[in-house]
DNA sequence: ACCTGAACACCGTTCAAGT
DNA sequence: ACCTGAACACCGTTCAAGT
C-alpha cells in the first residue's frame, strides 16, 4: 500500500492510526463550511474519511456529540481580550464581532449553543473573558452575568437568522422592503409607514447597535443603583 | 358507515370533507405540545388524522410550511395592547412576557421564527403592535425598528433555550452551580467567583432583565440624540 | 378529479460477525 | 481487541396507479 494513496473502497486501507476526535470534527467542519448543517451526516463525515458512520462511534458519542466538538472546536478560534478598563466598551464591541463572524462562517453551528449550557472548555474561555470584561468596565456581578448571557443569546439568534437567510442578503431585504410598503395601510400602518427602518442595516450593524444598547442598558442600571443605594 | 366511528385503517372511510389546513395545523401542534418538535413527522401527523403522510401535501407545502402555519397559530394567540404612551414600558412586559409564555408552551416551535422573515399574518400583527407602543414611548422611528427586531431575537433565543433543558429547570441550575463553583480558580477565575450570579433568575425573570436593560439602553440612544442633535 | 400505497433516497444508531 | 457491513427503525417527498 502506498502510504500517500488516495483509497475509494472502505475494505483494503492501512491502519486508521491517524483517525480521531480531531479528525472527525475536521471533516464535519469541512462538510458544514460547504454544504450546511443538514449536510454534517454521520454518514457523510464517515465517507469523508473513508469508512463507514460506525466507526465514528469509537471518537465522539453521536451526531448530537460531535455538533457541539464543533461548536468548541469553532469558538476556540476567537481570539480573546486582555481586559483594560480604560476601552472596555471597545472591547466588549470587537470580542463580540470576532465572536459573531466566526459563527456566521459556519453556518447552523450555532443553533447548539443555544440547546446546551455553556459547559465546553472554549465557551468557558469566551464567557469568562466577557466577565472579565464587564467587571473591568465596573458592572455589578450580577448585571455583568446578566449581560454575558444576553450576548450569548444575541450572537446566536443573529447568527441563526442570518444563515436561514442563505441568498444574496441586500435582495432579500429589497424583497421584505417590498413586502411592508406593499402591506395594507389600514391593517399595518406602522411597518407599512417604516418599512425602511425595519429592513435597515445588514447583520453586523443591527448586532453592532444591539450590543450598544445592551451596554447603554446596564449603564443605566449600574447609575441608578448608585442613585439609590450609594 | 357511521360518520361518528373511529377508524384505524387509512382505507374504508368516509369523505375527508373535514380535513383542511387547519385540522393539519392542529393535529401537529398536539403532538408538539406532548412529545415536542422532533415528533412532529409528516408521518405522525398523517397517522393522527387517520390518512398517510402524501395526503398532507393537499394542505400544507411540505414539513417547513406546515412548522411556519404552525407558528403563525401559535402567535395568532398572544392577546395585543392598545399602545398607551403613559404605560407604554408596561405595555412592553406585559405583551413580550405573554408572547414568550405562548412560545414556552410550544417547545421548539420558535427555531422557525428565526429561520424565515416575519412575514406571516399574526407575526406581522405583533410586530406592528411592538413597534406602535415603542413609537408611543417616543423612540425615533429607527431605534424602535431595531428594538423589535432585538427584542424578537431575545424572546426566540430564551425560548429555545429553555426547551432545550427539558428536565427539571432548578435541578438544572443546581448542576450547572457545582460545575462553576468546581471549576479550575486559575484558568476560571471569575465564572468560578460569580457562579451564582451566573444562574440567577428563572427564564422568565432573566428575560424580563433583558427586556428592561434595551429599554434602558433605547431610552439612552435617545436621551443622547436630543442632546446632541435639539 | 381526487386520493394514497408504495417506492425512493435518505437518516442515526446498534450489534453480530468478521479480522 | 478492534472495526464495520448490514440491519433496524425511522425520515420527507414523489408519483403511478387506483377509485
Amino acid at each position: 500500500m502506498n502510504p500517500t494513496g488516495r483509497h475509494r473502497s472502505t475494505r483494503d486501507r492501512q491502519a486508521k492510526a491517524s483517525l480521531g476526535e480531531d479528525a472527525v470534527v475536521g471533516a464535519a467542519l469541512e462538510i458544514l463550511k460547504s454544504k450546511g448543517l443538514a449536510a454534517v451526516t454521520m454518514r457523510r463525515v464517515a465517507a469523508a474519511l473513508d469508512t463507514g458512520a460506525a466507526s465514528l462511534y469509537v471518537y465522539v458519542s453521536g451526531r448530537e456529540g460531535l455538533l457541539q466538538a464543533m461548536l468548541d472546536r469553532v469558538i476556540a478560534a476567537v481570539e480573546l481580550e486582555r481586559p483594560d478598563p480604560s476601552r472596555w466598551r471597545g472591547q466588549l464591541h470587537s470580542l463580540l464581532a470576532r465572536m459573531r463572524r466566526t459563527l456566521v462562517a459556519h453556518p447552523g453551528i450555532a443553533a447548539v449553543t443555544l440547546a446546551e449550557p455553556p459547559t465546553t472548555e472554549a465557551v468557558l474561555r469566551l464567557v469568562e473573558n466577557l466577565l472579565g470584561i464587564l467587571l473591568a468596565g465596573g458592572l455589578d456581578p450580577q448585571d455583568a452575568a446578566w449581560a454575558c448571557d444576553i450576548f450569548v443569546l444575541l450572537a446566536t439568534a443573529t447568527h441563526i437568522e442570518a444563515d436561514a437567510r442563505r441568498a444574496d442578503p441586500e435582495e432579500q431585504a429589497d424583497e421584505i422592503y417590498q413586502r411592508f410598503t406593499g402591506l395594507s395601510p389600514d391593517r399595518f400602518p406602522l411597518i407599512a409607514a417604516h418599512a425602511a427602518q425595519m429592513v435597515a442595516g445588514d447583520g453586523d450593524e443591527r448586532f453592532r447597535v444591539a450590543v450598544d444598547v445592551v451596554i447603554d442598558g446596564m449603564l443605566a442600571r449600574t447609575a441608578r443603583r448608585q442613585v439609590y443605594e450609594p
